[in-house]
DNA sequence: GCCGGTAAACCGTCCGGACGGTAGGGTGTG
DNA sequence: CACACCCTACCGTCCGGACGGTTTACCGGC
């Protein structure tokens, strides 16, 4: 054979926090075990514990991709609208990619969902992650508790989302999805 | 004796789902075993099935206890200010108890959590819930995104709560509440 | 150009412990 | 006695993790 392996495409290691967050979402944190995320990668366990010696490093992988990723659109996209981006430009493309991100990928927060049922303690990175961004988009002349509070929204629409406990339909998911954005700018404003 | 149960004070049951609750906060979800139920509770294992038959069991009577709970909170609280309530009162008043009742007791909805951590098929009979409230309050004058922003803005930071996300200062955190309890009120009036 | 060697990547199996659940017993009260 | 309530002891299964083996990828030396 010419080519062994001609699309990898995707690596094991990728494919294998894929099914992790698939697992999650579909049969709930408590059925994450290593066996249900290789054999839902298609990678035997020793494959998996290979990559992942352990089930928290499989937990810190995912954790660590989420938020690589998301900060890696945010960016992206800051970049690709050009050059000088305000404060509130930034806040509003991140509200962006979470709002976004879903739909093609269910499983956005899937990591953090895992990590708080298997160890609350594994939370600290993410608070701290979360505390960066209300100092940063805390300080927009809409005030604190405006940001904050579109913040909460937004979180709250994707954890609901991922408990399955969303009872929006697409279109007012949609119509949510707008809201946010305008008050978004709002903040950017004083009122 | 005149008083049958002199010091049980809290019954058994209650106990169970007290600690069942505990132990998702503190351990996370996929360490809401029987065993750890049962010790956290200073009850047997076999005390447990005699109460709860199954871990399904188990989870129905978190989810249950925990809607009853809000439920009669919320109409309790009604009925103390007197006379006719409106809908915004409604709203207003359940906002305030699902504010409320996390600092006095941290679990509030830990009942979500490992019931959609145990099987997702659970959170149908929450979706319901949480859409007939949606029903409700979205006919506010405000209109239907103002209030679903708000109840997202109060589920994000409950759920964040549990998962032990939520960065926020207890001085921030009463902010936030009566910042929301304002936007409750705003729905309440066409802007 | 092909050989031996080495490390990476992956596979399949096994084990101790923990998990959900069962069986059966024991105690007090009416 | 009957019942409600709670206990101890135990069983089968599954989980996390360890381990040894096998294939592939990439070498330098000749």
């Amino acid at each position: 054979m010419y080519f062994r392996q001609p699309i990898p495409m995707r690596s094991a290691r990728e494919r294998l926090l894929d099914a992790a967050e698939r697992v999650v979402v579909e049969a709930g944190a408590t059925h994450l075990t290593l066996d249900a995320v290789a054999k839902s990668a298609g990678i035997s366990k020793g494959g998996l514990l290979y990559h992942f010696p352990s089930k928290e490093s499989l937990l810190e992988g995912m954790l660590a991709r989420h938020f690589h990723q998301v900060d890696a659109q945010v960016a992206a996209r800051l970049a690709a609208r050009g050059g000088k981006a305000s404060r509130v430009d930034g806040f509003r493309e991140r509200v962006r990619v979470l709002l976004e991100l879903h739909p093609e990928r269910p499983a956005v927060g899937a990591a953090m969902i895992a990590a708080s049922a298997e160890d609350p303690g594994h939370m600290a990175v993410c608070r701290e992650q979360y505390r960066k961004l209300l100092d940063e988009f805390g300080k927009l002349p809409g005030g604190f508790e405006r940001t904050a509070l579109v913040l909460l929204a937004v979180q709250g629409l994707l954890l609901a989302e991922l408990l399955h406990l969303s009872p929006y339909t697409p279109a007012e998911r949609s119509r949510l999805a707008r809201a946010l954005l305008r008050a978004v700018d709002q903040c950017g404003s004083t009122p």
